[in-house]
DNA sequence: TTGTATGCGTTATCAT
DNA sequence: ATGATAACGCATACAA
């Protein structure tokens, strides 16, 4: 009587069925096992309501069907959204996930790497910032939105193709001059990209653009001068804005309504992420749309695989446009 | 040379530095041992980049430091954002956190509770939706939001103050007639009671009111009908709507809208959750707001107190009002 | 087909 | 203080 409320054993099971302790791990793991001996054990296991320590399981076999998933928090409505995914992504293929969320700290994300790994999770999904991040070679990894190296997959949007759409969308949608605002990352991460898609975007369509971006950390007031000193005669000189995230867009939005001009009829702004009001109502400004369940699917595939010899270290999934109320209706287009 | 790419084991330590087994488990617990060989140990483990594997210690300890969060999504901000607090809380414990996101389907709840089990996890958090939820005595649990028998406690908002509070600042506000607007649970959860609280906060203050109660599933068409029941004249019969959360108040605010009705001039409107923007800027509307991250730390605490004999079958958090534009401005107050 | 024995990586109890 | 050894719960190769 070694431990009263302890949860029942493969032993305690096999002296309840009055059968040896291989023949319980045989009928647990559906191997073959004579019919009379399977139904004692059935019956063992139900009265004892035993089951098996996927500890120990793991242990054995070096392999714990756990993925670990590093992310700055779930607050913001873009992670939450991925967060839930890749959720579901890993849940669907009987992985089990562990919640890591860095809040945003570069030295957290190093040391949460390091408990995934002691974890012995079968592999690791990252969405990360920190610029010296060790990854150890042994565990798989799967980066979003920022290349580790040629090494680790990085899933991400087409952010140039996006930045892009976003110029062609302003263009069809009548606009003569734009801007782009943008908070932008020292880190050479792939939302960067969407930056030179909507140049690209305005040279092809001829589009008159500027651009005024600030550094991370700096303080979103300098987009606010940088509106004022383009207003002229209570005239905003842009009839168009791209935002690098919907957060700025509604940023942006609010700040345009307070220097007395309407949106769309007066300028028309276009965020990214395709954020939507509580997770699933509409959007809460016309956006480039992400992918995230096709990203989240795409992440666990890839670290999953264990097939593939040579994984690709770039993988782009299409955005869309979506109307989200800042920009002149669909109708109005010519 | 058994596994040529596996993870450096204690044994493998213990070679290297020419100690035996034990020592290096001591050197690695913080256990005395004698200068020298502390030394050669820790060199080996650099050298190795030996890490302890948790999942041995876990099968040893009967412990394994690993806490399951069972919950709808974290796509709605207000699941993201609990969900957030919650793994913060945990990880500053040491703990870590298996997210099982139940896409509120009440089979998978059971499910992954099992799934929790199997993976002996210390403890359960849970914010459920299954009626016959069955929960073994041998897991500690906290459910959130919702009782789930004597035996485990509940943590939850003050959800009939939080009703209340919103009939006291509408009155406040010099609201004559008001409604309350709700999507209703069939289930017997916590937040339920803000519809008493609403209405003993109208009674206390004489305060006209009227209610107007869907079922879970239903649409919020029902809400739009009678909206137009009560217009007379392109006026509303209403100066004041309370509406069970955040979600539906956004809704309602669209709807007035179109109704040609000015919020919060004609009508003000109140919310519950305390939703913001983008998790951190401003709140939509204005709002009952949740103590979330008090509610995430009560929560582990009680998970991981062991040393409560007998724990509270419920716990709630004071809640507060903010203002998030749909109401009249705080100054406009007597 | 069924039972037995060994090992997975760690901790803890022993002797030494 | 240090080293050997048993045990945790399970899977499996091997013996019966």
């Amino acid at each position: 009587m070694k431990k009263e409320n302890s949860a029942p054993t493969m032993k305690d099971v096999a002296r309840e069925a009055g059968v040896a302790l291989g023949t319980v791990s045989k009928v647990v793991n559906g191997l073959p096992v004579g019919d009379s001996y399977k139904a004692r054990v059935e019956e063992a296991i139900k009265k004892l309501n035993y089951q098996v320590n996927s500890y120990a399981q793991g242990l054995k076999a070096n392999k714990t069907y756990t993925v670990a998933l590093l992310i700055p928090n779930t607050r913001d409505p873009f992670f939450g959204l991925l967060a839930f995914h890749i959720n579901l992504a890993l849940l669907k293929r009987k992985y089990r996930m562990l919640l890591l969320c860095t809040d945003s700290d570069s030295a957290q994300e190093q040391e949460y790497i390091t408990m995934a790994q002691q974890n012995k999770v079968d592999g690791i999904i990252g969405l990360t910032y920190n610029p010296n991040l060790i990854i150890e070679e042994n565990t798989p990894f799967v980066s979003i939105d920022r290349s580790l190296g040629s090494k680790i997959p990085c899933v991400a949007c087409d952010n140039f193709a996006g930045g892009q759409l976003a110029a062609e969308k302003l263009s069809d949608l009548g606009c003569k001059k734009v801007a782009f605002l943008r908070v932008g990352s020292s880190l050479n991460n792939e939302p960067n990209k969407r930056k030179a898609g909507f140049e690209n975007g305005c040279l092809s369509r001829s589009l008159e653009y500027e651009m005024k971006i600030i550094n991370d950390g700096e303080s979103f007031e300098q987009f606010v001068d940088f509106l004022k000193e383009h207003m002229k005669d209570g005239r905003l000189e842009f009839d168009g804005i791209f935002c690098v995230t919907d957060g700025l867009a509604h940023f942006t939005y609010n700040q345009l309504l307070a220097l007395g001009l309407r949106v769309p009829e007066d300028v028309q702004l276009i965020g990214f992420d395709g954020t939507r009001y509580f997770g699933t109502s509409e959007y809460i400004c016309s956006t480039i749309v992400q992918p995230v369940p096709e990203m989240a699917e795409m992440c666990v595939e890839l670290l999953l695989q264990e097939s593939m010899t040579t994984k690709p270290p770039l993988v782009c999934l299409p955005v869309t446009y979506a109307y989200g109320g800042t920009t002149l209706e669909p109708k109005f287009e010519e």
